[in-house]
DNA sequence: AAAAACTGTGTCTCGCGGACACTGTTCGTT
DNA sequence: AACGAACAGTGTCCGCGAGACACAGTTTTT
């Protein structure tokens, strides 16, 4: 019913204790293995990982990795999972406002202390357990609101969505003057020189407006639309 | 003050409506090499699309290909320009909700049909004109509601991002069996195993609940949300 | 007519992921 | 104690990818 590959991804995400033991000692492990690709990514980004570097990184030939990991996409979901923080405990007694905001922001500075998760959790592939706390979490929160099931799912791809979006952006707008932030000066001139044809667009981005709050507008549009349906669930009920 | 690339990127984007010319003309077009790169994206995944390929297609070898365009990363930007939709037109008269429901749909129709969009609007890059307009209609439909400059681009990102994040999502739980969907259903097999560590995502996977509307429901949310930030400012103005 | 500018090609290099055969080590079995 | 199975790490090889570069052919300008 389920598939090699897959199988494969999740065996080693979720249950990789231990296996029987008759030749050598391995002198690696996933962990070590995981770190150096989570360093050099947090170092050059994700396109500089290759299996090359990351052995060479821990002293050893490139095909050493390939007994541990069955593939690169596999090195990359265990970086996954490396880098991702688990979720902080909500407040005693939090609401749940309280808890998705805590949790927004907590998630946003893993992105921004990882920005190499945004590419490396694009399109599908397996989700370890501490990725899935995540998503725990924002489900656990909405718990006992009148929301159903798949509610409560759709309401954590929203916010998570959410947060990507402005990590997504918060990255080319960098602190340092990387290759990105040109591209975003490159637009800003292309806007202007083209002002006739956008001119929402060229005014909202000469409108000063004071600050640089996407992330706190967003979260709390969805948020104040969450406690809309929640209010009218609780009417209805 | 621009940079090198980037302006590469953009004046290919932009303005590339002719140049001096003194040698044969040129065989091929920007425009039939987007295509062609498109239509092996459609088919086989971005990720198939290499120079080798776009220019097998054309019958044209590899190299030549470099006459047209700097390198693989302007040909994609090409090709999401081609691929992208201009944005449909809002109905006449219609309100701010209305034009962004609308607006909300033609994008995740663009993203359905051409699902590699996911992977190649991801990162720091250079945004062409059919883009720009995108934005320029969210940001347009949202003029004159008492939002400031910045808060209009923070909606757009906000619907933007939600409309991704449930374009990725729908493509994993894809209409044919692909790869990806195994992913899924490994997922919940996980997940069915651990509920004692995972209890609320267990109780949510396992609700029916009964729709699949999950970009309805987070665009309502944020509707909803823009919706009462619109009346606060109305009201205190 | 000659030179300049341009298009398309063939060849080369480098780095990548990964297959495979091989050597050496360690443990369970006899 | 000895042997053989199971395993760890290595070296070599392949195909594919992006791209640099020199070159031949074509068209326009001088």
């Amino acid at each position: 019913m389920m598939a090699e590959a897959a199988n494969d991804t999740v065996r080693l995400l979720w249950g990789p204790p231990a296996k029987p033991t008759r030749g050598p000692k391995p002198a690696l492990s996933l962990e070590r293995i995981a770190a150096a690709g989570v360093e050099i990514a947090d170092a050059e980004g994700l396109g500089a990982v290759s299996m090359q570097k990351v052995a060479g990184l821990l002293d050893f030939t490139k095909m050493s990795l390939y007994r541990y990991v069955p593939g690169k996409a596999e090195l990359i979901a265990l970086m996954v999972e490396s880098a991702v923080d688990a979720p902080s405990d909500a407040p005693e007694g939090a609401g749940w406002r309280e808890q998705l905001t805590v949790w927004a922001h907590h998630l946003a500075d893993s992105f921004a202390r990882h920005p190499w998760l945004l590419d490396a959790t694009v399109g599908a592939r397996a989700i370890g357990p501490r990725e899935l706390a995540w998503l725990e979490r924002v489900v656990a929160a909405l718990d006992g609101h009148g929301l159903n099931g798949p509610e409560r799912m759709d309401a954590a791809v929203l916010l998570t969505g959410h947060v990507r979006g402005i990590a997504t952006q918060s990255r080319a707008a960098g602190p340092d003057h990387n290759p990105e932030a040109e591209l975003l000066a490159a637009l800003g001139a292309v806007v202007q020189e083209h002002a006739d044809r956008f001119p929402a667009v060229a005014a909202a981005m000469a409108d000063p407006g004071g600050r640089d709050q996407a992330l706190e507008f967003g979260l709390e549009r969805i948020l104040d639309g969450l406690a809309a349906l929640i209010e009218r669930r609780a009417n209805t009920d």
